[in-house]
RNA sequence: CGCGGGAUGGAGCAGCUCGGUAGCUCGUCGGGCUCAUAACCCGAAGGUCGUCGGUUCAAAUCCGGCUCCCGCAACCA
């Protein structure tokens, strides 16, 4: 019987189409699945989508359809990049699937009859136009992060799980075992999580309906935590009856996350399971973000990569080793589509492809395809064969630790040392001589062994292009297992070749970035420019109320940046009245010698209050911008001082 | 003094745990080859290893101060 080896993806939220970082962890989930199951294990890879929440609801009410419409809508997409990736999963859970629903209603009120959630208040900031409640870090600019209007303090009724009494094993399952990959990444969570004290999660809502009914309290809606992260247990069957696999699966193997979840999966999962009685995940394995030319791919610098674009260029198994290649487990990639095209070309075009190329055309030009099978070895071959057999030892152990990317480099030293090989046997020079037909017969024979070798192992991590590979070297399914990929011999004597397309064209490279660089700029226009829709206008209000407002120009006299944050700055106003220090939020977009001299409108008559200890009277005028960025609005120099507005 | 990570030839990184020739990929330059996808192979140039100080026979590597960058947290009147 084989052994069980579980692997999952988080499940997405389907709030948006997908891009490439979805592509990164669920093509490295999709290659170490693949990697497993030619080792011989009996692989179970989940993938999903996590398709409650506020969020969506407001989607599918802006889009004029009920929540499920909307998100059956995106799953679809979701599930065809899935098929154009070649993404080869075993289950696909959604949260709206009636068996997961079922698991979660059950496991709550377990976890509330075991005591470890009560039912508690909920203390937040309340938007009544949008009824939602927000938490004080949710909030932007102090406002409602989806109509921007003003906040009030407000409290629910909501259950809270206990998370205190799982600190200490917490704590231990970060630092003293190897749960979490890589390991650096644990100070950071013990630091700011665990040691100040963990507080209690609020595990339902009230304020939205679209979500798992708390079975026993119709009011709540069963908050994000156990609904999304259970899936990795519901999925097998754990309190339902849709499947039968949680004994055989379960604890995962490997639940790999970008970093921005790391917490919750480092966290609040193992607490829950330690909650359930239930053992925990083997691992959790963190990766970084894909930066684009460094900076965090966002929709407003135009640099989201559309997946789908992409491997209609240069194939889906292009893109998926581009990104495996560059992917460090605990670290950023930075991504741009120079730094793409050039690994396309040299490692998949120029080293491996052509490899192949010119081995088959060897083969063909001077044995007509059919290797004779008289042989004569030679002073490079030992060397060539002994990196072609441990090559598949040395994937091994770096797949073991999920460092891809150095699994990836280790196959291509292959690659490498079969090129050097060509060069150091000259096949064209013993193919102009009858005697040395035996000799060449071997060289083409060691240069197929080793293209049958990477190829084997590359198959997991290019699984569309590979058997195409097999094809041309005359391999038979037989000879591309794992159990092969650790031998050197293995194809026949007098194996047959057949000349194929191009593997990997090679990219113009400067055309493609041109066109690309076109592709972005026709898109964006699109997206960008109806995209902004002013916030929703205020409440009315009175004259009077207006008329409390006292509005002043006043004069930048002085201005420096507030030390220990980097979004304030401290301005120093003359005001007419005696002048006044006003701190304001925008040291990202102005320098403060960008202010010193110029005249602004600042709301006098502001309580003060204290930002990062500095004291700020009033705050000046500024325009929201639809990057999220803020413009000050400056007055005109022949305002005087303290004039007033209305 | 909020937490954490980083600073190494033009670019991207490894080396630092366990001090002792600074290595890899890409790029550049020169050469070779012609089987191949203008690909392949060889060679060369290019680094005060952020900065200052300490320990040591010896420091990229250990210790301390400083500067800058990047995440997270807080703040954004």
């Amino acid at each position: 019987m084989s052994k069980p080896y579980y692997i999952t993806t988080p499940i997405y939220y389907p709030s948006g189409n997908p891009h490439i970082g979805h592509c990164y962890t669920t093509v490295a989930c999709d290659s170490i699945a693949r990697y497993r199951r030619m080792q011989g294990y009996d692989v179970m890879f989940l993938t999903g989508t996590d398709e409650h929440g506020l969020k969506i609801e407001k989607k599918a009410a802006e889009a004029g359809v009920t929540p499920k419409e909307y998100v059956d809508e995106i799953v679809e997409i979701f599930k065809k990049l899935w098929e154009y990736m070649n993404i080869n999963y075993d289950r696909y859970i959604r949260t709206t699937d009636d068996y997961h629903v079922e698991s979660v209603q059950k496991i709550f009120k377990a976890l509330y009859d075991k005591g470890y959630i009560y039912k508690g208040e909920y203390t937040g900031k309340y938007c009544t136009p949008c009824e939602s409640f927000w938490t004080s870090s949710q909030l932007k600019d102090g406002k409602c992060p989806d109509c921007g209007r003003e906040v009030s303090d407000a409290k629910e009724e909501a259950y809270f799980f206990k998370m205190s009494p799982f600190a200490e094993r917490l704590e231990k399952l970060l630092t003293e075992t190897d749960y979490l990959q890589p390991r650096t990444r644990a100070t950071e969570l013990v630091n700011n999580f665990i040691k100040p004290g963990l507080e209690d999660l609020c595990v339902s809502r009230t304020s939205f309906t679209w979500g798992v009914p708390v079975s026993f309290d119709e009011k709540h809606v069963v908050y994000v935590w156990i609904d999304a992260l259970s899936n990795y247990i519901t999925a097998l069957g754990y309190e339902n009856g849709a499947y039968a696999d949680f004994d055989k699966f379960w604890p995962a193997d490997v639940h790999m996350v970008a970093k921005d979840i790391m917490r919750f999966h480092a966290i609040i999962w193992p607490a829950m399971l330690m909650a359930l009685d239930l053992p925990l995940p083997k691992h959790l394995a963190v990766h970084g973000w894909i930066t684009f030319n460094g900076q965090k791919m966002s929709k407003s610098l135009g640099n989201v990569v559309d997946p789908f674009v992409l491997g209609q260029r240069y194939s889906p198994d292009a893109i998926r080793y581009h990104i495996l290649r560059e992917m460090a487990l605990g670290a950023d990639s930075s991504f741009s589509n120079e730094i793409m095209i050039n690994r396309i070309n040299s490692d998949l075009a120029n080293g491996f492809g052509n490899l192949v190329s010119r081995t088959v055309a060897m083969a063909d030009k001077y044995f007509g395809g059919t290797l004779p099978e008289e042989r004569e070895a030679g002073e490079f071959d030992d060397e060539l064969i002994s990196v072609a057999s441990s090559v598949r030892d040395a994937v091994d152990g770096y797949m073991d630790n999920t460092q891809l990317n150095l699994a990836l480099t280790e196959i291509f030293k292959l690659v490498d040392r079969a090129n050097k090989y060509i060069d150091e046997t000259a096949p064209w020079v013993l193919g102009k001589d009858e005697s040395k037909k035996a000799r060449l017969a071997s060289v083409l024979y060691n240069l197929l062994e080793s293209i049958r070798i990477a190829s084997t192992l590359l198959s997991c991590f290019m699984p569309t292009t590979m058997p195409k590979v097999w094809e041309q070297i005359g391999a038979a399914e037989g000879d591309v297992t794992y159990e092969n990929a650790g031998k050197f011999g293995v194809l026949p004597a007098n194996v047959t070749v057949h000349k194929g397309d191009m593997l990997f064209p090679r990219i113009d490279v400067e055309k493609e970035i041109e066109e690309l660089n076109q592709i972005i700029k026709n898109a964006e226009p699109k997206e960008e420019e109806p995209a902004y829709t002013p916030q929703p206008q205020a409440e009315e209000i009175e004259f009077d109320d207006f008329m409390k407002v006292d509005l002043r120009v006043a004069k930048v006299t002085a201005c420096e940046k507030v030390k220990k944050s980097k979004k304030l700055l401290c301005l120093q106003l003359d005001d007419g009245m005696g002048g006044r220090q006003v701190v304001s939020g925008i040291a990202q977009w102005y320098a403060p010698e960008d202010l010193i001299g110029k005249k602004v409108i600042i709301v006098a008559n502001l309580k003060p209050v204290k930002l990062c200890g500095v004291e700020s009277c009033g705050m000046i005028c500024a325009a929201d911008m639809p990057d999220g960025s803020a413009k000050v609005q400056f007055a005109d120099d022949a305002y005087p001082c303290g004039a007033k507005l209305r």
